[in-house]
DNA sequence: CTGAAAGCGCTTACAG
DNA sequence: CTGAAAGCGCTTACAG
């Protein structure tokens, strides 16, 4: 009787029917809730036949749960947050893609929050967006995934994380572990391949764990053969386009200038072709240039980068398989690794 | 004493207390926890006195309302999503962006659903998206903003949504509209100023309606000064920097080839750059090249591209505003319509 | 201006 | 294998 009047008035016009709820599913299969709730969650004590006459039920209203009502019983939402300030929307979107596949066919949700680790309120605003949403759990991508104050707050407030970044900086079940470290090396053995003798390195930003793994992952990889990275063929940059170009300027000046360069991202290699360009110099004749990501920019590029691919949907996937318990075995761990990938701003010294 | 017991059970570890909930907030401000909400939700029938002995324990305790237990007793969610399918990946954050700068401050939280109108069973998985987590409402981007059937889905399930479009396509509630109309429009008078008259217009994917409304605006624009776009002048692309390279391509073999070409976004502008410098023309001597969006790649080609600015971010800031009911007057809307940067790629006929 | 009761749609013990 | 009771943390009527 209240159910029919709770019909009549949230009815929006023809066609909307109220939300089913599990009260509905119970009456209409002729058990309690309890039973049904038995099946939402999977469990195994349900006869057979029961279990399949109330999934028939089920289906012919679609009925889905509520994730609130759930989240309260269950003390604890179906949401992941992505937590990133990876300034490459490329990155961030790929990230998401791969946390979104991992998510799909669950009853799980992404939610996001972009972050300044520069802001005042950078802390508060994060220990906000967990604690007003009550997550499941987070990830942190680089380089907020870097910063242990953030760490630590997840363990102050008791929320379950991951955090993706070039190495490992945290107990292994909070960590995917990128590796890019391997990918310098292979720029390195690559270069060294082609007879560079005198390399270069641009960096990230300062601080930035990865590209600090990507440099030492590239002197290993030169050490290995001999070679070496000199001081004065390191610049300093910031991961953006401008800054590769103030880079070149400074290391096309040396004498003798290197032949080959080494960027942490891609899109400060763009920047170094560009610079080199406008000095009048060709890639790969005059000036090797590899970059870091394998993002759109490195294929749009004349001629296209060398680069070290970085397989960030892969990443994002795992991620939230680890989060939300998935099972993770059997793919292949190569599936995550950097590897490089070989276009024409590379060749032999000219 | 119950209390107690969960306190034991909860804790983990010392430091993390469980969360505070309502009745820990009434019994501390001597209130009932009616009281409680009614501050919670800022009612005006609360003493003043009052008022700020609740608030000072909130605060005291950092106390947070349980999103879940109010969404389920309010019959709806604090989640507000974005469903996007647009590839442009800087796209997509800066729309992120905006509607998280309107939701700062608020309870709300964005969900992210990425999906294919390719897809078989995209519709079915919108559907899932949104009965699953039982949104507050959407924000649709394009191109899936344009596709009716969506709209119809949203009808049909009582999901409030908005739908972001270059054009109406709706009830005015539902609608953030783009103006991409105006972008053309300016484009064709900033290349009639440079004396073309020989312009050429590379359309994004076919059926796209912002693609055409770019179209209809450079039209009318070219109209305006007495110019006319010619049919062999138009070609067809797919948004992607390899359609702009062909579309150029072919438009380059053209006797007379056209002095300018218009592209319907950066990618494929800067594609055209790229097809142009393999057929040793130069930008804008040779060919003036204008695109559309204003996003990364449009300062780091050289030259630099003359192109449409598109305030995503703000526009992203008023569909979220829309939806959660956010005073939204006052902003200039000036600052939401399509401007013209004019950089060096487009210059006098040469 | 304030509160006691009932309810939102689920789940967890606890029984059987 | 199944169910009745109590509870998750909030809010909506309804009283006063």
């Amino acid at each position: 009787m209240a159910k029919q009047v709770a019909r009549g008035r949230d009815g929006q016009g023809a066609g909307t029917s109220p939300r089913p709820t599990i009260n509905d599913i119970a009456r209409l299969s002729g058990v309690s809730k309890k039973t049904v709730s038995r099946v939402i969650n999977a469990s195994p004590y349900v006869q057979n036949e029961t279990r399949k006459r109330i999934e028939a039920v089920i289906a012919e209203l679609s009925y889905a749960p509520d994730p609130q009502a759930r989240g309260l019983a269950f003390r604890r939402s179906f949401l992941i947050g992505l937590v990133y300030d990876n300034s490459n929307a490329q990155y961030v979107v790929n990230m998401q893609l791969g946390l979104l596949d991992a998510m799909a066919g669950t009853d799980f949700g992404l939610l996001v929050h972009a972050c300044d680790r520069a802001s005042p309120s950078f802390l508060e605003d994060l220990r906000g967006f967990i604690k007003k949403q009550r997550l499941f759990g987070v990830v942190l991508t680089p380089s907020v995934s870097e910063d242990e104050r953030v760490a630590a707050l997840m363990v102050e407030i008791g929320c379950t994380y991951v955090r993706v970044a070039s190495v490992s900086l945290d107990e292994p079940q909070h960590m995917i572990e990128t590796h890019d470290r391997l990918g310098g090396e292979a720029v390195a053995r690559h270069l060294a391949e082609f007879g560079h003798q005198r390399v270069a390195f641009v960096s990230g930003l300062p601080g930035c764990r990865a590209s600090h793994e990507r440099r030492e992952g590239f002197e290993a990889g030169l050490a290995a053969v001999g070679l070496e990275l000199e001081p004065r063929y390191c610049q300093e940059g910031a991961y953006t386009f401008e800054s590769g170009i103030e880079c070149a300027e400074r290391l096309l000046k040396l004498k003798p200038r290197p032949t080959a360069v080494f960027a942490a991202n891609d899109e400060m290699a763009a920047g170094v072709m560009h610079a080199a360009r406008l000095a009048g110099l060709g890639a790969p004749k005059d000036l090797s240039v590899v970059g870091f990501g394998d993002f759109e920019i490195a294929r749009r590029l004349l001629p296209r980068l060398t680069t070290v691919h970085t397989p960030t949907r892969a990443i994002g996937r795992l991620a939230a398989e680890r989060l939300i318990g998935v099972a993770d075995e059997g793919r292949e761990p190569k599936d995550r690794l950097p590897t490089l990938v070989v276009r024409e701003s590379s060749g032999p010294v000219g």
